[in-house]
Order: structure tokens, then sequence, then C-alpha cells
DNA sequence: CGTCTGGTTGATACGACTCAAATTTGGTGG
DNA sequence: CCACCAAATTTGAGTCGTATCAACCAGACG
């Protein structure tokens, strides 16, 4: 496994943390949920940029939830070439159930430098049991990060390659706004063209030639690791993005994703 | 909602079911467990092929789970284009959790004429309690569920046309054997080049000719609503098949997929 | 100040798409 | 049993989006 450093002291998450922030896009949790969610973590841990947090093949042994930093899903082939099938920010859980398999049938590697949490499923069976609004919340991110993936195999299949890199930018904007890292349009942005490359399925190359596209027609700026989206509704209609798939308006708050 | 059937009479499942022999795949189950699953079918619906069985934007109010038939989970775009991302044969659940959402981000849609089970959230809930083999089995399912759409991803990102189609062909000759419904790598084949084109990201004519080169290559045999692969490891071998990611062999039976 | 990673540009090639038409298949009713 | 029709498959010709390969450039870092 991949350099990182595992600290075993419990450290609690802090108010208004990101995974409650999350979890409550789509469920109201209790003072006492949002504590008990706070006092499962067993310890935290750091992976540096491009090293891989668990690999295809291993066997998930405990829970791992993303506080800070970018990482991603991925597979690849035996010839080489990866696809990323989903990125992870703060307040995703990596592998909420993989437990149950016994072995990874992807990786999930740091973007940029990521402290996650590390869980172990005892805890997250102690977590769950009578606390019926964190079971379901916790459902709710399972089936929200397979929609996000289904989602993404509709990019991949039917949009060309303008639409494909912008209904990434656009959805990874909402997400980073769900947990309260994106502002106005603008928010962080780790990811290297070769990053997009992998997970649009497209080339370094051509992605290069798209977002100068996207830049000329005055939909985004993207510069220095920052991303600034400068005209919501037109890229989201381009790019024929509909935020259903996120499902993040039931009992939670409602997000107005353009502003 | 689509014109379908609803036959309120409970019947049991066959013994030896598409279900149970599935489930089995992964957890020895008791005969107390397999009497259970037969149990909670509050009804069974009848789908015509090309008809759809829950659509995008529907509230999902019980479970479904195919016991004859083929569907396919797919979503569109406004333009029409649309996109399977998976299909779906005996033994397979279309929705297992989707009620805790509140809409459906994708249909169901039937490729030939269906024979579903319907069950109530709550007899799915009945059924779980006290039952760990069962719920880890149903975890099992949608975990590989997910596994699966997962690796639909990847063949649309990085598999060229010739190697989608392989790959789609095994994947689906391998889940039907797992059920019994394939033998000495032939298998009832109900889907149309449209379909396949829908499911790869191709156009019907590209699918046309690429299978063409398969036959040519001597990989497959593929006429009359009937699949033969012919040379299941050279198949597997260009396609870049590695069945890991179905994950059917824990505590169940093991299947030589080659044979 | 050199090195490295990531970004940019140009020229060329090819895989897959488009449009249009012909042919085969399977189902239906006379 | 055959004629008919719609759906599915097949073929052909031309085009386009994206890949490939190969440089070159800019900023970050030691």
């Amino acid at each position: 496994m991949a350099p990182s450093t595992l600290v075993t002291s419990a450290s609690p998450l802090p108010s208004g943390s990101a995974v409650a922030t999350k979890l409550e896009a789509f469920a109201r949790l209790s003072a006492d949920d949002r504590a008990a969610l706070g006092a499962i973590i067993s310890g935290v841990r750091y992976v540096e940029a491009r090293q891989d947090l668990i690999r295809e093949g291993d066997q998930p042994k405990s829970v791992h939830l993303v506080l800070e930093g970018w990482a991603c899903r991925y597979k690849h082939l035996p010839d080489g070439r990866r696809q990323i099938v989903n990125f992870l920010v703060a307040g995703d859980f990596c592998d909420l159930n993989m437990h149950i398999l016994e072995a990874m049938d992807h990786s999930i590697g740091a973007i940029s430098r990521l402290k996650v949490a590390v869980i172990s499923p005892e805890a997250m069976d102690a977590l769950t049991a009578g606390r019926p609004g964190i079971t379901r919340a916790l459902w709710w991110h399972e089936l929200v990060t397979a929609a996000i993936e289904r989602e993404w195999t509709l990019n991949l299949g039917q949009r060309s390659a303008y639409q494909r890199l912008g209904h990434l930018l656009i959805e990874l904007y909402v997400r980073l706004r769900i947990v309260g890292l994106g502002h106005g349009g603008r928010c962080d942005w780790p990811l290297t063209q070769n990053d997009l490359a992998d997970a649009t399925g497209l080339t370094a190359v051509h992605v290069n030639r798209t977002l100068q596209e996207l830049r000329r027609d005055g939909l985004i700026e993207l510069a220095r690791k920052q991303l600034h989206i400068l005209d919501f509704q037109r890229l989201m209609r381009v790019s024929m993005f509909n935020p259903y798939y996120l499902h993040f308006d039931r009992e939670g708050r409602h997000f107005d994703i353009g502003a």
C-alpha cells in the first residue's frame, strides 16, 4: 500500500464539517446523530498527492471518509489505460460497504494531499443501530454515488467532448458547493488536464483544445488551480446538465445551484 | 406508466429459481432463507417488450425482481439520445433501495416480455430482519450491480468498439450462465443491434460492422436471437475481460466461466 | 539555474458517424 | 401456405471528431 500516515488518536469532526453538511443535504440529523457521527472516527490518515489510498485487489478492511483534499475512484486496463469513474471530495465515503466483498475491483487514488477518517466496519454498525436518520442518510449517500456513476456512463456514451467537460465541471462545482467549498461559481481545482482526460475518455491534447473552446465561448475561466464558471445557465444548457441525479433536495436544505 | 398486468395472488418462487441461484453465487442460504425469499412476493407483473417498467421521475414505491425476460436500465438526454447503463436478467433486482429516493433518475424498460415479482419495501425489511445471510446477499447484489456499472464506464471510456462489444457479450453470457440460462457458450439473445448501440455508445451501423468482424474472426456466432461464443478464451483476451468485478466466488459456488 | 511537470501548438491519421438505400427476417392475416 | 408489412440488418460513400506523434513553452521547485 502507498505511503501514508496513520494517526490513531480519535479526533471528533469539527462542527459544520463536510460530512454532516453533505448528509444534511438529504436528511435532517439530530444533535445526537451529529455527535455520534463525530465519535466513530478511529483515526485519521494522510495520503500524499498521486498516491493510492486503496488498490484494486486489496481487501477492504475499514471505511474511509474524505475530510480534506480530492481523490478519484479509477480502474485500469492491462495495457495501462485508466478510467476515472468518479471523483471524491470532502464528505464523501470511499467504500461504505465494500468490506462485504473480498477484494476491491477498483482503486482510490489521491489527486491532492488527502486527509481521510478511518472507521471500522463495527463502528459503522454501531453508528447505524438505532439511528434510522443516519442509516437513511448513509443509504442516500450510497445511492447518490451510484447515480453519479451512472450519469458518467451517459456522459461518456452520448455527450460530445465539449459537453462532457462542461458537464463534469458543473457537477464538481455543485458537489463542492453542497459541502461549502464553492461560492459564486468559483472553486479550487486540483485536477490536471490529464486527470480530466482519464475521467472523460478523451486524450489530454483534446481536453486542452476543448477547454480552450469553453474559455473562448465565455463559459469558464480555469487557471492556476482555480475554476470559475462564468455563465452557469448557459453551461448547463449546452452540456445538458440536469441536477436531478444528485438528489439533494428531499428533507434537507434545497440548494440553489445556480448561485 | 406503461401497460402491464398485475397479478396480486402470491406465487412462491419455484425451487432452483434464478434469484436463489444468483444470491447463492455469493453466499450460502439456509432452507429457511430460501423459503422466506419465496414468500415475500406480493404479486407478479407482466410488462410487454419495449414498454417501461418504471420511468425517470416516477416515485419508486415497490421493489421489482426480474423473474423472466430481459430489461435494461437507461437514461436519456433532452435531444433523444439514450444510454443503456446496464441490462437486467432473471434474478436481478431492479431497484432494491431506490424507494429511499423520491424520484427515479433513470428508467427501466423491457427488452423482451418481462415477468417481474413485485415486493413492498416493508416486506423487504421484514425479510432482512434477523436474517444476516440474506441481508449480506442483498448487499452483495447491490455492490455487484454498482461494480458492473463502473466496468461499463471503463468500457465506454477506454475500449475500442470491437473490445466493447466483445466485453459486453462475455459479461452477459457469464451473468446468464450464473443463473442457469447459458450453457456451452450459448444463450438466448433478445437484443437488437440498436440496443447494443445504445449500450456501447456506438451507432447501430457501426455495431453491425463490428459484429461482422467478430464473426469473421471466428469469435462468435450471433443470429436468430441466439448467441454462441465460439472461442471464449480468445474473446476474453482481445476484449480485456477480467471477471473479478462480478465478485461471484466468495462463499458460494465457484463458476468456471469458460465452460 | 537547470529540471520537471503540466500546458499548448501543429500536422497527419484513423475510427466511428452520417445519410441513404437495399435486403433480409419475422410476424400477421387472408 | 403465401402475400404483405414492419422491423431489423446490411451495404456503400463521404465526412468529421478525436487520436496520435512530436515539438515547444511556462511556471514551480530544489
